[in-house]
DNA sequence: TAGATTGTTAATCGATTAACAATC
DNA sequence: TAGATTGTTAATCGATTAACAATC
């Protein structure tokens, strides 16, 4: 591949078109253009365009693009073509939430383990998986072909639970702790803070009020 | 109030201003300039004074901000002094974890009732809370001072619920459904997808990975 | 007062949009 | 071929950063 620099703003778009293009298949569309998709998707057909195209010219002049085919250009660019495997560091209620969850197991994100290092909770059934203790981390890493680690402790244990991820191979961290993870070279964190997305809604809902006034 | 235009670039950094701020306030430090958050943020001091002026005045030449007023300037900007109430719409897995979840308690984002269209689940409880049927949800609304409602079930009925909401007053949509909501005026929609964070995680190791060749 | 640091404007950078030649 | 629509470059817009006068 030969595209350089991929904007974060691209990165936030990419799972949007995969999406979309899969909702297309569903309905049975086969062709689309880049301005009948920019109105299904509230965004410019310019943008779509100059997006792709960082990728590949995945459409054709004249017809626009087959739905099916660039479906499958963004699945490999996104890497979904093959099973990625997680585990969730923490099963206090936010752990057990998403073991329960699962709904990425469609996307082919499967969670197969679950650790606490509480030694009251190991051995706990979460959605058929035994919660282990964290001493076992390292060997069912190696074991079990982990690409992804979830955080989902407190704060105050993040850090060290990321570096112990990070020292055992696992180079992407799902980052549930209310704390930025600056980890080394070659790894990369997702941060998903549910606290903060609420405050987002309430300022917006507070700007929104302003407006009116 | 006299800002205009706020970005989502700065909606987006103000929450994490408050974090850090909190943060400060329980290490002791009672002052800090925009050159020394800068360094803990990984963002620039310039940013920092540009983002903050955007809604006053807030630091003094030669001193920097005190922080703990700095922190309750926020607080009030991002409209968290007061109770936020809470209904959760779906009991399924996504549903109840958030409902057991509730670290957002103390930042005063209370879940006061959570719903389901399903028969078998209503009566469940759900840390401390009863499912009750979406048919008594207007009432509950009128009852309860409720500001925000969150979608948590499959996007097929995401849209009807969310309307459901709006129709009855509440004007902050916090969706967890694998779609977008294009609700009418007024109604501010913060979207969580679990899912695509993932694809974004996975996404971002593959640019790594393409880097290192 | 002298030193420090903000508030704020101007310069730069990057992302989005517009335009259109290439081409199916 | 004529019409449609992409790929791609150039223009515009907006966000970030730099600079420095104001001022505590």
């Amino acid at each position: 591949m030969k595209h350089k620099k991929i904007s974060s703003a691209v990165i936030h778009r990419l799972p949007k078109y995969y999406r979309h293009l899969g909702e297309l298949i569903d309905t049975g569309i086969q062709r689309i253009s880049s301005r009948d998709l920019s109105i299904r998707m509230r965004v410019t057909a310019s943008q779509i365009r100059h997006d792709l195209n960082q990728f590949g010219g995945f459409g054709q002049q004249g017809y626009g693009y087959n739905v099916k085919s660039l479906y499958k250009e963004i699945e490999n660019i996104l890497g979904l073509g093959n099973k990625h495997n997680i585990v969730v560091i923490g099963a206090g209620n936010l752990g057990r939430a998403l073991a329960h969850y699962q709904d990425f197991k469609a996307r082919g994100f499967h969670i197969v383990g679950i650790f606490d290092n509480n030694p009251d909770l190991v051995g706990d059934d979460v959605s058929g998986l035994k919660v282990m203790s964290v001493s076992d981390l390292p060997a069912f890493i190696k074991d079990n072909d982990v690409e992804i680690g979830t955080i989902a402790i407190p704060k105050s244990e993040a850090k060290k639970m990321a570096q112990v991820l990070v020292d055992n191979g696992v180079n992407q961290i799902w980052n549930f702790a209310h704390t930025d993870l600056h980890m080394g070279d070659g790894v990369v964190v997702e941060n998903v803070n549910l606290t903060e997305s609420l405050m987002r809604l309430s300022f917006m809902a507070a700007l929104e009020l302003e407006k009116k006034q």
